[in-house]
DNA sequence: CGGTTGACCAAGT
DNA sequence: GACTTGGCCAACC
């Protein structure tokens, strides 16, 4: 057993928004200088969609408010940025993570835990 | 309300 | 180590 169906887990349309804000709210917490994946922070959502994190940074509404070049894929990529990922890997590269090549150096070690 | 999409992930080739 | 396949989940049309 390990596929349990959470496809309601708490549907948004009460006192919930979005999905997209809740990831919004999360990726805020990350200090500088750290950084998330998007697997990390589906589940510190509760939630396996790591993909819809994904999609919901680029249809973000929040564009200044939440640092979106935070966010980088599990492998330690940089995945992808709305102004191109070379922007991405220089801001974060500005707030002292390691990078080799396109792909970030002990991510572990920059990994922010929630 | 059903089907497609995507800034993904893990395993397999 | 790089490429391919299947799967997962929420938002959008």
């Amino acid at each position: 057993m390990k596929k349990v169906s959470n496809q309601y887990k708490k549907s948004a349309q009460k006192n919930m928004y979005t999905f997209n804000e809740k990831c919004y709210a999360a990726l805020r917490k990350v200090p500088k200088g750290k950084v998330t994946t998007y697997k990390l922070l589906a589940k510190a959502l509760k939630s396996r969609a790591f993909r819809a994190v994904g999609n919901a940074m680029k249809r973000n509404p929040y564009m200044p408010k939440v640092p979106c070049h935070r966010v980088v894929k599990s492998d330690g990529s940089l995945g992808g940025y709305a102004g191109g990922t070379a922007k991405k890997r220089a801001l974060l590269k500005s707030e002292g993570i390691s990078f080799r090549g396109d792909k970030i150096e002990n991510l572990s070690q920059h990994l922010y835990k929630f």
